[in-house]
DNA sequence: GTATGATTTATACAGTTGTTTTAATCATGC
DNA sequence: GCATGATTAAAACAACTGTATAAATCATAC
């Protein structure tokens, strides 16, 4: 029988997580009933009860799973960019994000989870800050702060990364826009995906030499 | 009797569009209760289905407003910095723009429930982008045209123009992670809006000098 | 094989929601 | 005043949802 199978029957918990992390991300919690849950992981009504206590409960694993997941691309994507010389950094780490962000192969539950927490923010937002976002901020930072050729309690090293950030979330977030305006036939190639990211880069080195070119802000606060 | 008062009496259909416009906005359309907003509005429940037919009707009508109202918004910025040079009208569509986004003080109502369209797209959206945003892009993308000293029928010019319009908007989307990561006292105070406005100017004119130092890209397509 | 605990199943319940219906009330013109 | 149409009020309905319960089934150790 197919239970017998440990690679078609994973545990029913994991099947629950995993359909979950999919549900909520593309509905939000409130759109997704147990009931759907439930039937598209295989699982009977009350496995949510018997697994997780309740909704809220599956929710919370849900978002841990999260804010590891986003800890864990967030150390992919600096990894992959370490060994190179600070320019070069900065435009493959643009350039691995807007692929990760954008391309249509990637399933980027996570995002699309955290984008709901931004808008509906829950005590979950907590964890996926602390646990998702706060560990790999330092050395985000870092790169910024060597181009300006400046320390992390520099002012405009924020600035300077928020503005990358910006553009690189803003083409996911903007897509329902973006898609309503292009012509018919647009869709996020590889090819168009890396113009993007030069087009980001170009125009973000220039910004972080003019702000290197102004005076240091220090800051009188330790994150 | 208070039913005699044009003031405060304003049209129970009226009442119900501006708290339903509220609601909306602030609790998106499946978090809101028919019930909720007409007790709000002081109305009977029955009241919207008597008006707008049925809770989507509402919906509909309320999206028109917001449609308008960000039309109206844009052009408010268009023609407060028209008469500017081309450095300065960016330079201050930027700062007011900021100002609308982040002061605590405006209540951007419309800017929620487009943010919630951008996630959960319903038929809505083609509405809010046809009467809302596309009759004022050519006017916004001329206004980097200019400084890009090119034609509107240059990708680069809605590259550009949509890393500004990033960078303003991450930092209104971004503000529940952005106060989970401030120092404990953090607020977006008229002058910290400012500072932040002058960065974010600095950095795309910057970016936009460094874009116009290269080759055009001319589009084969016309919006 | 059989006892025991873990897991799954089927079902029921109570609360909420959007919608509809029917009656009551109001405003207006005569 | 009164008839008429517009608006408001109160109540009910059916569908859906999260949760709980008790019985059935399974896996495992002995």
């Amino acid at each position: 029988m197919a239970t017998s199978n440990p690679l078609v029957d994973i545990e029913t918990r994991q099947r629950l997580l995993n359909v979950a992390a999919e549900l909520f991300a593309e509905q939000g919690f409130n759109n997704v009933t147990i009931r759907e849950i439930c039937q598209v992981a295989g699982a009977n009504l009350a496995a949510v009860n018997y697994h997780f206590r309740d909704k809220l409960g599956l929710y919370k694993e849900v978002v841990e799973m999260a804010a590891k997941a986003v800890h864990q691309s967030k150390v992919d994507l600096i990894e992959a960019a370490e060994a190179l010389p600070p320019e070069e950094r900065l435009r493959t780490y643009i350039r691995l994000l807007l692929h990760r962000l954008l391309d249509p192969e990637e399933d980027s539950w996570m995002d699309k989870l955290i984008a709901r927490e931004m808008i509906d923010p829950t005590p979950a937002l907590d964890l996926i800050v602390e646990k998702g976002i706060k560990p790999t901020s330092m050395r985000l930072g870092g790169m910024v702060a060597e181009l300006l050729n400046t320390s992390l309690n520099d002012e405009r090293v924020w600035q300077c990364f928020l503005s990358i950030q910006a553009q690189c979330l803003f083409y996911k977030s903007s897509k329902p826009i973006t898609a309503r305006m292009a012509p018919p036939g647009f869709k996020y190639t590889p090819e168009v995906i890396d113009s993007l990211a030069e087009h980001v880069y170009q125009f973000s080195l220039a910004g972080i030499r003019a702000v290197a070119a102004k005076p240091a802000q220090r800051m009188e606060w330790q994150p």
